[in-house]
DNA sequence: GTGAAAGCGCTAACAC
DNA sequence: GTGTTAGCGCTTTCAC
């Protein structure tokens, strides 16, 4: 006689329920994946008794059995930032209404930890796998990342929401080039000629996009492109939005219009517009990217982009299983829409 | 004769291993676990097979065979919530130190998800399940979710952070006295008695507690309780501290310095005193609970309490473990610390 | 429509 | 030390 040390009242099984139904496991299971017609009468009873224990089918059993455990794992570089947690509630709810889980995993942004958690993933047996962020943002692909990526691809497909050359990821990706033009010819039209770009890093493939596309605008409207107005040799938050900017007025410049590299970055520009003694908007108009609460929290709330995140999510999740019934197209683009705040504002004269 | 269809070339498994190392698949089996000694020559061998095709035993067979899954389901309300996301990355760093991986899942605050979820992650096989926000925070439990909560603990133990009166879950919980007294003593030392306690839900344990502990303080110092001043009759979110400050103002009240319910709650009282004429700290000071980052976002940078989110996150975890186990504490306490920064100051005379 | 039985990939006695 | 073998809980042919 031995007391039960720990609460683990025994799990019941389809074999308890297939008893006392009187029916074979077959049945149950039947009934349960609702795969083959089973008679009412059996089914109902059944059904009652399922409903009596509160039975859950085990997971693991079910995945073991047909090799498919209904689970995409998603990689991103960090939940704590706000882009990726509205990301990946998208995906959440995307996958949940075609039957999948999804399993979150955080890199930090460290090449190794993406590299285990890719591993991680595999080992459980996640049909897919969804990386936003990290490796697969950058401008030139690391060659170790992607060696690993194709090892992995071997047996998972993976989807990405940059790109990573060498592979045959998926591709969902936002459409950076536009999304800059949206912000410049909103600021252009607003009558900014020096307009400052601030924040992230130019190793950043949609950074970089970011960057020509400025140019590309500057140059339409016959513009001079300043060197010394981009400020992009730092990081995505705020803090490095502060250093970056502060890095401008110290070079003597003085934009009217900034445009921060996302709403994070964006609340240190601010700072460091403050404490060099302008306002925004009235003296200096602010524009991020992401449509994140952040922006809604600034004062004045931001002027940014936004994705329509639920869209996002779907297409990130339809290319995930799409990849893995190994049909559906390569890429697909996220088309970025224009939030007009009070954070933008006519230059002044 | 059949195309593969998608990339599913056959999983290796254990007994591929076995086979190409001529030994058998409890061998393999056993230096995958480490837990009986092997011969070193098969061993090296049997690692160098693993190696060369990156296996990874199947975490699902691994869990039927076992009965152990070695995962700790999460349930929050919204990771999109800074606190939340602070301390889901310190549960999942926590949890990869001890060998469990973790699964997050979000309940977007509605009961009905949350009993859905607590299912999901029940089928799942999770070997705990830790609560974060939602029902738990309820000041007065409710009835038909602790039935919920009990019928799962029947097989899984689950941890929350606030209470479930009428189920045996283990609590690790913020001392919001503690909290709200740290914030209080700080306001008074500055001379300030004229305090508002804006934001959050008078319906929400830890918010009932504040205020508790809010009169207490005042009391102590004696300090007039004004009930105007008091405006907890909404959520959590920037929106919220914004009306909720509005209110305040709108009574035709004063204060001197306000205590927002987090972070979030105080950048929408902020702007809803700059609206109102006032500056911060010189006018009014306001401070926050949860030290998100957020609240280095404000300008000026607010002062607010934090609660050390990897050791929260160990706590849970801890707790976590020692349910599964069946032993440990019913409940655990975090000390909450205070921050000061530049958004209080000095009472105006 | 329904049952018997063979796995799915792994772990853990139990022998030797 | 190492192999044999019996499951873990489900799904899915294959007969009937």
């Amino acid at each position: 006689m031995q007391m039960p040390k720990t609460n683990e009242n025994k799990m019941i099984t389809i074999y308890d329920i297939a008893k006392e139904a009187q029916v074979s496991t077959a049945t149950v299971s039947r009934v349960l994946t609702g795969n083959t017609k089973v008679g009412k009468e059996k089914r109902e009873k059944i059904l009652a008794i399922i409903k009596k224990y509160n039975f859950k089918p085990n997971a693991m059993a079910r995945g073991l059995s047909d090799t498919k455990s209904k689970i995409i794992g998603i990689l991103v570089a960090d939940v704590r930032n706000p882009f990726y947690a509205d990301l990946f509630v998208a995906c959440e709810q995307a996958a949940k209404s075609v039957g999948y889980t999804v399993l979150l995993c955080n890199s930090l942004d460290v090449m190794q930890q993406e590299e285990h958690l890719l591993d991680r993933l595999a080992q459980q047996r996640v049909e897919a796998i969804i990386q936003i962020g990290g490796r697969v943002d950058d401008l030139v692909s690391n060659m170790e990342y992607v060696e690993k990526v194709n090892q992995i691809m071997n047996t998972i497909p993976v989807v990405v929401t940059g790109k990573l050359e060498g592979t045959k990821c998926k591709m969902v990706r936002i459409d950076s080039m536009k999304a800059m033009e949206l912000l410049m010819e909103h600021l252009i039209s607003l009558g900014h000629h020096q307009i400052a770009m601030v924040g992230g890093n130019i190793k950043v493939l949609s950074t970089y996009e970011k960057l020509l596309q400025y140019k590309h605008t500057l140059n339409k409207y016959h513009i001079p492109y300043d060197e010394e107005l981009i400020s992009l040799e730092g990081s995505y938050n705020s803090e490095s939005g502060y250093t970056l900017m502060n890095d401008i007025f110290a070079k003597g410049k003085h934009p009217t219009a900034v445009v921060a590299i996302n709403d994070c970055a964006a609340t240190g520009v601010q700072r460091s517009i403050l404490e060099h003694g302008y306002r925004i908007p009235e003296d200096i108009s602010l524009v991020g990217y992401d449509n994140t609460y952040v922006s809604q929290m600034m004062i004045p709330r931001l002027t940014t982009i936004d994705y329509d995140y639920p869209l996002f999510g779907k297409y990130l999740i339809e290319a995930a299983i799409d990849a893995i019934e190994g049909k559906g197209e390569m890429m697909k683009t996220v088309t970025p829409h224009l939030v007009v705040r009070e954070s933008s504002g006519k230059a002044k004269q």
